[in-house]
RNA sequence: GGCGCAUUCGUCUAGUGGUCCAGGACAUGGCCCUCUCACGGCUAAAACAGGGGUUCAAGUCCCCUAUGCGCUACCA
């Protein structure tokens, strides 16, 4: 027999990073054995689900990486689970609850306020025939709710946490069918995983109490049981669930930001679970034969955003050099550094090309690409760091400059007027080794050498390398930037 | 309140009774590389929640307490 796993998302929300995360293991567990993975959107309740998530959340399903064998959505399958509560109607371990919400609100209210665990009364248990009769016949709503016997034990083997168990009278009669003929979670859910033939069950923790209520079902309506695992919460830094506060929380959300598909998959492979051989950088391929259920933490993981911006940055530098500057590109749109038209535009692509790869290693995010590089796509220096002001103060670095501008001065005369400049790394590294090879006597050289000419065509003390640098603006604009610097100085008499 | 689950460095984890004065990774500090920032390399500091058992021996097994989280819906 093939095991069959299944994905349960329901389309209330986009795909958050737990789901995500449970999504995975079902993937790599599946995919581990040889075995099936279904999805399947769990839409049953109409007033909070959308098709607008629905689609988001398998968007994000692929973008991440994920493929699953069969798909279905609940609310396509409402005559299946209509037919499996009329039986157990007639077999009698299920019956029809006429309360009104308002009793069972005040019902809670009352248990809660004697310190009493709360749980329905019972009371549409026993209606006779007649009253039941009588009911219908005035039109009185009703919801189907599934009888739990007290005294007993349920217990099951999760593969995780190993041997869970509870007593019945903790239960209490539950709603299996609401009173606008949907199922509830608990019914569909045990419905569709006996009927899909789900061989395994791996889903949030949060579901650990709910499995009791679902082996009632699962025996009562003959199917046998799956295996169940349940895969610890993700918290936020300060401990509590990770919501909005705490940054992005859904895929989407981390695309946005610049994070890759395969740092995210292998982030949340080594939160709650870890390889036998140590290795933390893997793609979720890469795993799936070594991906073992019961290796699965046990304890709740709190999400580490400089951990996964670590990540992200090995993923970044493994990239080529155009395919991150197509990555980029869009958060230079956003940013308004360039604008959607100058996506034709050769010079521009080829200067975020250039810029891609004097950055790579710096980012860790690709939402931090335009801020790196913004400078380098004005015409003009913005302005003047402190610290560049002070080397610009030195005695040296107007002999420097001279030197340089006049450099680049010569350089610029070798090309023909209306040639197209392409002045490569490699030549603007020769530039600079001349410049030195001339200061040489007046033993101008390391910081003194190369911290002016920085300062003077960007503005700052910090940056890409500089041969990049210079590659990046032009022959013409570091002209431009080295005379604009000039004048700085002689304005404020440095 | 009841029930359930969890608890090893700040964080993620390794550890399945002796090889653990607890190993790795992120983050942090220092050093090296270097025009700077990064990258890379080296290095330092940093943990078995507390208390009882069981055992020749406990991070590892059992119990209690504390703390955190989840469920306690006609949400999923």
């Amino acid at each position: 027999m093939i095991p069959r796993f299944r994905f349960a998302p329901s389309p209330t929300g986009g795909l958050h990073i737990g789901t995500a995360r449970t999504a995975l293991f079902n993937w790599l567990a599946a995919r581990s054995v040889g075995g099936k993975l279904i999805l399947r959107i769990e839409d049953t309740d109409i007033k909070r689900s959308t098709a607008a998530y629905e689609k988001s959340i398998i968007e994000d399903l692929k973008w991440f990486g994920l493929d699953w064998d069969e798909f279905y959505r609940q609310s396509e399958r409402n005559w299946i689970y209509q037919r499996f509560a009329r039986e157990l109607l007639d077999e009698n371990k299920a019956y029809r609850c006429f309360c009104t919400p308002e009793r069972l609100e005040d019902l809670k209210k009352r248990q809660y306020a004697e310190g009493m665990m709360s749980k329905y009364d019972n009371r549409c248990r026993e209606l006779s025939g007649g009253e039941i009769e009588k009911n219908l016949k005035e039109g009185k709503k009703f919801a189907i709710r599934f009888k739990v016997e007290d005294g007993k034990e349920i217990k099951f083997c999760d593969l995780i946490r190993g041997e869970i168990s509870f007593r019945s009278e903790v239960i209490g009669d539950f709603i299996i069918i609401k009173s606008d003929g949907t199922p509830s979670y608990n019914f569909a859910a045990v419905v569709d995983d006996g009927d899909m033939k789900i061989t395994h069950v791996l889903r949030g923790e949060d579901h650990i109490t709910n499995t009791a209520r679902q082996i009632l079902l699962f025996k009562s309506l003959g199917f046998s049981l799956p295996s169940f695992a349940h895969i610890s919460m993700i918290l936020g830094k300060d401990g509590s669930k990770l919501s909005k506060r705490h940054g992005a929380t859904t895929i989407s959300q981390f695309r946005e930001e610049g994070y890759l598909a395969e740092a995210i998959g292998n982030y949340l492979s080594i939160l709650s679970w870890a390889p036998r051989d140590g290795e933390e950088i893997f793609g979720i391929r890469d795993i799936m034969g070594k991906f073992k259920i019961p290796d699965i933490s046990k304890s709740p993981a709190i999400f580490d955003v400089d951990k996964l911006k670590w990540i992200n940055g090995i993923y970044i530098r493994r990239k080529s050099t155009e395919e991150l500057a197509r990555l980029c590109t869009p958060y230079l749109i956003k940013e308004k550094i360039i604008d959607k038209k100058d996506l034709g535009n050769e010079k521009v692509m080829s200067k975020i090309v250039k810029g891609a790869s004097a950055l790579r290693d710096n980012l860790k995010v690709l939402n931090e690409f335009p801020q790196y590089i913004k400078d380098l796509f004005r015409e003009k220096i913005a302005g003047y760091s402190k610290d560049a002001v002070e080397i610009l103060t030195l005695d040296t670095s107007a002999v420097v400059l001279q030197s340089f501008l006049g450099r680049l001065e010569s350089e610029l005369k070798s090309f023909d007027n209306n040639q197209d400049i392409d002045f490569n790394e490699e030549k603007s590294k020769n530039l600079i080794n001349m410049i030195g090879e001339s200061l040489k006597e007046l033993k101008i050289k390391g910081k003194f050498l190369y911290m002016p000419i920085r300062v003077s065509i960007t503005g700052k003390t910090h940056g890409p390398e500089l041969p990049r640098v210079i590659s990046i603006l032009g022959l013409k604009n570091c002209i431009q930037r080295v005379n604009q610097t000039l004048e700085y100085i002689k304005n404020n008499k440095l």
